[in-house]
DNA sequence: ATGGTATTGCGACTCATTCTCATTCGTATT
DNA sequence: AATACGAATGAGAATGAGTCGCAATACCAT
């Protein structure tokens, strides 16, 4: 549960794009939302903004720490956001339907910052991405390869 | 250290722009190479290849396992290629010199298959990256510091 | 040498993201 | 409530990595 957002309190005007994006982002916590998905829901559920503007209040978002920004196609380089989980979570993506799992691993976040100790780093950030196939999935080829057999 | 390639035991004809490629390839095998590297190293060092062969080469190489494609960068999306590691590396990456330092920890390696079957995912793949700051970076840090407090 | 397939070179193209700059908005101050 | 000044926005052009289409060329088996 991510707790109720003021923009103030980030050191940012309340404009009205500025609420606008956050309110997207509210409504859609539970997708990972590209700036083209924030740009489209505005569009069709409250009033356009220029994808320019979605992309610097975006910027400003990530900045603030509002949002957190991701890429997890490993061949189209797309951005996507989310609002930003006080305690850091890694991603599971699924390679077949696109979807997302988060998990959190205290052994590995741990581990993590011991490697970067040994090698005398000042570790920062990190991000782990898992890829594979999901349970649905999964079972989708299993019968899928089923039925080409017969 | 990595195995001498042969272009035809992995099913690829030697074709002059990818021996070409492959050589760039292993001529800096210290640093990961952009497409744009790749490019300029033939410009100056061998002769030119245009950048859609060598981006199509890059590809191919990939296809084949010849190469890894990573995207280090968090916030400049560029992609670079390795030759590939037979055995699996993550990168710890300075995000002052940009430096890329590559590790592997069989801890974290089998806790992320762990974590995988619990949700029922058929990993495929992974990507582990730590952003920070390398001991150069910290050290030059520490002294700019101090000389501007002079 | 010949023919057919695979590969390349070239430039045009796509698409996400960033930039520019004139206009408008937000807000602190009269 | 008017003013004033910096911050934010809108619109569209610009950028830059990466891809595509297709004619020309190279590779290889016959």
């Amino acid at each position: 549960m991510i707790a109720k957002i003021n923009l103030k309190e980030q050191g940012l005007t309340e404009t009205t794009p500025r609420l606008a994006v956050l309110k997207a982002m509210e409504a859609n916590t539970a997708q990972h939302m590209s700036a083209d998905d924030v740009y489209r829901y505005l569009l069709e559920r409250d009033r356009p903004l220029p994808m320019s503007t979605v992309y610097r209040v975006l910027a400003q978002f990530e900045q603030a720490g509002i949002v957190e920004r991701h890429s997890f196609d490993a061949e189209r380089t797309k951005q996507v956001y989310e609002l930003k989980d006080p305690e850091h979570h890694d991603h599971m993506i699924c390679i077949k339907c696109r979807s997302v799992h988060e998990f959190l691993d205290p052994q590995i976040e741990s581990r993590q910052i011991e490697i970067a100790e040994n090698l005398g780093f000042s570790l920062t950030d990190h991000s782990l991405n898992l890829y594979g196939i999901c349970a649905g999935c999964v079972q989708k080829d299993a019968q899928s390869e089923k039925t080409i057999k017969q």
